[in-house]
DNA sequence: CTTGACCCTGTAGTGACTACAGGGATCATT
DNA sequence: AATGATCCCTGTAGTCACTACAGGGTCAAG
């Protein structure tokens, strides 16, 4: 077991994350309370190391903090079927399909808007038109 | 000049708002605090129901409410070049495709986790596995 | 001892809403 | 006039995932 002792600013370096934010996770539950030090400082091991990077993994991947939680379960019961897991990735994936095509077709109208603007005066500007109800303000 | 007088829920519902949010609105200034009645109900014009169709209707493009502030004022002076309305909105449209180039790289990364998965137990799980910090455990 | 960097807890803010709670107003019906 | 349903009001707090202080303590090096 790797004896080696981190406090939050090092855990924090190491995993490209705030020690504010490693705080907000021990308080969210996502990331169990460490020991402490005589100075009242926590004090980390490579258990924690390991979790946070899971953390930090997930979240980087646009899991919600819910989701983080349900995967560090699943992935805490290594006999479990990984059926669940399998199932939150792919609702995620899912969802970040449909926010693609949500941008995607959003892209197409700020394309209009933008490729038919005269660019003279705000009175004739068709942005603003396009905008504005009926075109007409 | 219309003369058509709406409450809150009337104006709410024909720009598809939430009553709640035609109140923040109001409370973060894009939104004119309209007349009220002898009851204190807000008394809304058709000048309030454009401003509040405007705003919709950026807010659903995915402008910011600043954004939608700066579009505000930009429309309202119909002499102005309306050089930085297509500034704003080209800014936005350039955000938007970023999210959209964020999200495809993030999903071909979830496809990767996705389909390289098995599906036995936990311990073997590619998904839990490329979460993992060096994928061991 | 001093200094600078880091740590601690608690609180509040970000952006754009959203949902109460408690109480008043309005309208239609009896 | 009473009643019930619906709407309105203000104020407060919550959502999500952080983020940024404030005020004070700890640690290590000089």
């Amino acid at each position: 077991m790797d004896a080696r002792i981190l406090t939050i600013g090092q855990l924090a370096r190491e995993t490209g994350t705030k020690v504010e934010t490693v705080r907000f996770y021990e308080k969210s539950g996502l990331l169990p309370a460490p020991a402490r030090t005589e100075g009242n400082y926590r004090s980390y091991d490579r258990t924690h190391l390991n979790r946070l990077s899971f953390i930090r993994r997930a979240r980087d991947l646009g899991f919600s903090l819910d989701q983080v939680r349900a995967l560090l379960a699943l992935s805490d019961d290594r006999e479990q079927s990984c059926a669940a897991v399998n199932a939150i990735a792919k609702e995620h994936r899912a969802e970040v399909e449909r926010k693609i095509a949500d941008l995607q077709s959003l892209k197409k109208e700020l394309d209009r808007m933008i490729d038919h603007c005269g660019c003279g005066i705000v009175a004739d500007c068709r942005i603003i038109e396009s905008l504005s109800p009926d075109g007409r303000r």
